[in-house]
DNA sequence: GGCTGCATGTAAGTCGTTACATGATTTA
DNA sequence: TAAATCATGTAACGACTTACATGCAGCC
């Protein structure tokens, strides 16, 4: 089961599916990516990464010092890379539909790495997300609904603005899912439409 | 000094602003404000209450039945009202600048209770989230003009909508703060502006 | 030779959730 | 009178942050 916290490791396996790296890279594009909110501390990061690799999700990067960018290695820094268990527990992560809050926040890290999945789990998570927003909308509209009366200035805007990010969301990922589609369809020239 | 866990206690002073309220109540409301995201629990709630009662922030109330909804008094509540240090204490709270994650983290709290501010306190707190913003926006361009090599399809159509969405934002506040702007000018016929 | 940036790590503390436990009150 | 909802609380746990500690590499 997907657990609250697999959140880095999700996310650390999807960056090392792209090449091999070292923590203190892996922090600094973490951070670019997650960006618009809090920063990963190294705290945070080096325990994971000591627990993945105690899992083996992870090992080190043994060797073969042409692999990275500058010739001269560094002896210090410890380069990752992912295991076959590792890309296994990747695709299981992203595919996977856990607790309702687990998706929701991580929603972005999937998408990022939508590149390494296939259409149909792509699929699934954008019509997942979409439905549990739309879901939101009408529970909020409901109760706005029910308690109209003493409605502070302030509260009301809130609240409009909320909605109308929210459906602007939706929007991007019917479109984002249409897009999906589209690409599928075109593969496949329409399979049961009578439209002559 | 704002710590990161005054988040609660903001809300829950806000909220006793506009009334005195029982925990449950104010659990309720709070979910319906917060509510975007997760679920605040009673092992959150109740511990903050205590903690605020031994402050003197807030006091239970006594006597006076009429005040509540239904005359029948239900024994087991307790409904929980302001004291003056625990407005004082709102105020602060309201107004103060603390580490950027914290006002980031508050913004739609203290912008819930806009009312209970006045308008000093209000153009600083949205000028504040604006700069912010802007700043964040500002930076995430400046990464994206460096790393333009190697681009990820999914990644940059995240990066994207995230810049569009963040941008929006900022004309909201900006469309916020003219509005306060107006009211202000519109109270007081220019000050000392010769525009004969 | 000292400063800045790279790089890895640990310990303590904070904040909040989950799960549990209890009981009163209203409604069917 | 049974079920649902109101109402209050605690203990254990989880995840992350802050602050601290260390050391190498390159530059001025």
């Amino acid at each position: 089961m997907a657990r609250r916290g697999d959140t880095i490791e999700l996310a650390v396996l999807g960056l090392l599916h792209e090449g091999p790296m070292h923590g203190y890279e892996l922090r600094k594009r973490l951070n670019l990516m997650l960006g618009w909110g809090r920063l990963l501390s190294y705290g945070s990061l080096y325990p994971a990464l000591k627990k993945m690799l105690r899992g083996n999700l992870i090992e080190e990067v043994t060797g073969t010092p042409s692999s990275a960018g500058s010739p001269t290695s560094r002896r210090t820094r410890i380069t990752y890379q992912v295991t076959e268990k590792g890309t296994a527990e990747f695709h299981r992560l992203m595919s996977e539909v856990g607790p309702t809050a687990w998706e929701d926040d991580n929603f972005d890290i999937r998408f990022r790495f939508f590149s390494s999945t296939d259409m149909e789990i792509r699929l699934r998570v954008l019509e997942g997300r979409r439905s549990r927003l739309q879901e939101r909308l009408d529970r909020v509209q409901r109760e706005l609904a029910m308690t109209q009366k003493e409605v502070d200035r302030y509260a009301t805007e809130l609240q409009r603005h909320g909605v109308e990010s929210v459906e602007r969301e939706v929007r991007w990922l019917s479109d984002l899912i249409n897009a999906e589609r589209g690409t599928g369809l075109s593969a496949t020239p329409q399979p049961a439409t009578d439209n002559e």
